[in-house]
DNA sequence: TGTAATTACGGGATACGTAAAGATG
DNA sequence: CATCTTTACGTATCCCGTAATTACA
């Protein structure tokens, strides 16, 4: 009954079956995560995974006591938040999972707020696939789209629109379209989701919507920032969010068309877990990327 | 949330108000105890306690955050005991407390339970003051008399008698008393309890238990051992129980007198709190003792 | 004045990471 | 054959104890 220390390591373990899946979690290598298990086991006297060479499994003494260890670490999580809570201070650190495009309109507003919130440690995890944060110790995301988990709570950020978007060399070259069919003799640069490998659909508005309109598919990416590159490049037309080209529309480096035919676009949220009672960080976050409005209301 | 050890710190601290009381228990410095709790209020970003150089107290935060950690810390308890029933095996520290006489008839039966539990560390505690078993993390204490704690179990080990002794010497110069009388005119060598202070009364059988017979208190210590010492050196008669004075009685170095005036006693009982699941350590300990029938039965 | 918390300091155990080995799917 | 656990090994860190200091009752 002295050191508690290993019960995190033996619970993130468990939950894996992996000591890697587990270390990384816990910011550890997987030998300290092996070694840390190993430990507990040797002080309880009891044997908690069957282990082979490539995976781990929870004895039977294991599963039963990894039942009440992660009830204990959830107690104690509990406690520790709740004393967050109680002191009031936004200080530790806030672990949040942003769009890889994210930093194209979050950074001014991030710096402001590690100025404004010093004792906050913003670990910023840039990541296009879907996040269990509930599972993985993420304590808001920042998406928009889809919030269909009802364990979780969204505030919008604001909304954006869809551009098209070439070089000025590159209109310089093909005549610019006028209408959304004449892209079918343009080189149309598309993007293709990294996560479920389909290429990103041009949405035109309400008339149009209807129509199964084909948009050639010169060149694909699975990198919003290679597209916009390719774009400033010249080499070819682009569908993206408004708030990714603003730099380059500003400074003449891309010009838009068919604007009028693209009101259609979407919202950020952020998006954190359900939980009573909001740590103190996180909720000065919050507040703070809501009242800042990031985008474009 | 990544270093649980110093939890049980600021629990034992926050128990006894003190860190000393809590090292002891710990079986850790004052000085550790102080540092582990300041480095957990570092880590929390809140002060648990107030302090003074003299006394320590919860702060409203440390009281909270207690009342929790008590319960956690229960609940760790609780899973690794469970643990430990669900192997089976006897195994680590057993502390006992016992009598300071306890050795005198001890000795051999737990010579062979360690022989038969080399898994089982014993932690042997003589001492005659009366250990709050529950509060003290004593597993177990063997005692003889007041069994008034419901929260405890008990089981007995045997029953002993009081013996009038003193040296052959002793017998020598002066008459072997033929009734308990004629103590009044001998060498009583009288026990005085360490923790009350009050004389240890010499009780004789039904006929006379009434009378107040005055018993001189020629030496008066507060030491069964240096008693007993004090008896076998010649130094006059003493009131011991039975098995403290076994082997000199055997050996010649003592010889007993008034024998059938003694016919009351006592009984010893192993006492261990009533949780609902016995440690497969405590539970071999208590039925090897009570299977062992340390003393006549 | 004595006790209890704190601080300073030095040493030793602990626990980490890197890297290599072994094994298994 | 790639990945995951384990082991070997060197090291840095942490943490404890002793002892001196301070403050309070």
């Amino acid at each position: 009954m002295d050191s508690l220390s290993g019960l995190l390591a033996f619970v993130r373990a468990a939950e894996t079956l992996s000591f890697v899946a587990a270390g990384e979690r816990l910011e550890l290598s997987s030998s300290a995560v092996g070694k840390s298990v190993a430990r507990l086991e040797k002080r309880l006297g009891v044997r908690l995974f069957s282990r082979s060479t490539r995976r781990i499994s929870l004895t039977e003494e294991g599963a039963l006591f990894y039942e009440r260890c992660r009830r204990i670490v959830d107690e104690l999580e509990e406690a520790e938040t709740e004393l967050a809570r109680l002191t009031d201070a936004p200080k530790g650190k806030l672990r949040v999972s942003l769009p890889a495009v994210g930093h194209r309109f979050l950074f001014p507003v991030l710096r402001e707020f590690m100025r404004r919130y010093p004792d906050v440690e913003l670990d910023l995890d840039f990541n296009d696939r879907l996040v269990d944060i509930i599972g993985e110790g993420v304590d808001a995301v920042i998406r928009s789209g889809d919030l269909t988990d009802s364990r979780l709570k969204a505030r919008p950020l604001g909304s954006f629109r869809f551009v098209l978007v070439a070089s000025p060399d590159y209109f310089s070259a093909h005549r610019s379209p006028r209408v959304p069919e004449e892209l079918q003799q343009h080189a149309c640069l598309r993007y293709k989701f990294p996560t479920s490998g389909l290429l990103q659909p041009w949405v035109f508005d309400a008339e149009l919507r209807g129509e199964s309109l084909k948009i050639p598919t010169t060149l694909t990416l699975n990198s919003v920032e290679a597209l916009i590159a390719a774009a400033i490049d010249g080499l070819g037309i682009a569908y993206l969010p408004d708030f990714a080209v603003r730099e380059p529309l500003v400074h003449g480096q891309l010009v838009s068309v068919l604007d009028e035919f693209l009101t259609d676009g979407g919202k950020f949220y952020v998006l954190w877990p359900c939980s009573r009672h909001l740590l103190p960080k996180l909720r000065v976050f919050i507040d703070f990327l809501a009242d800042k409005a990031v985008l474009a209301p």
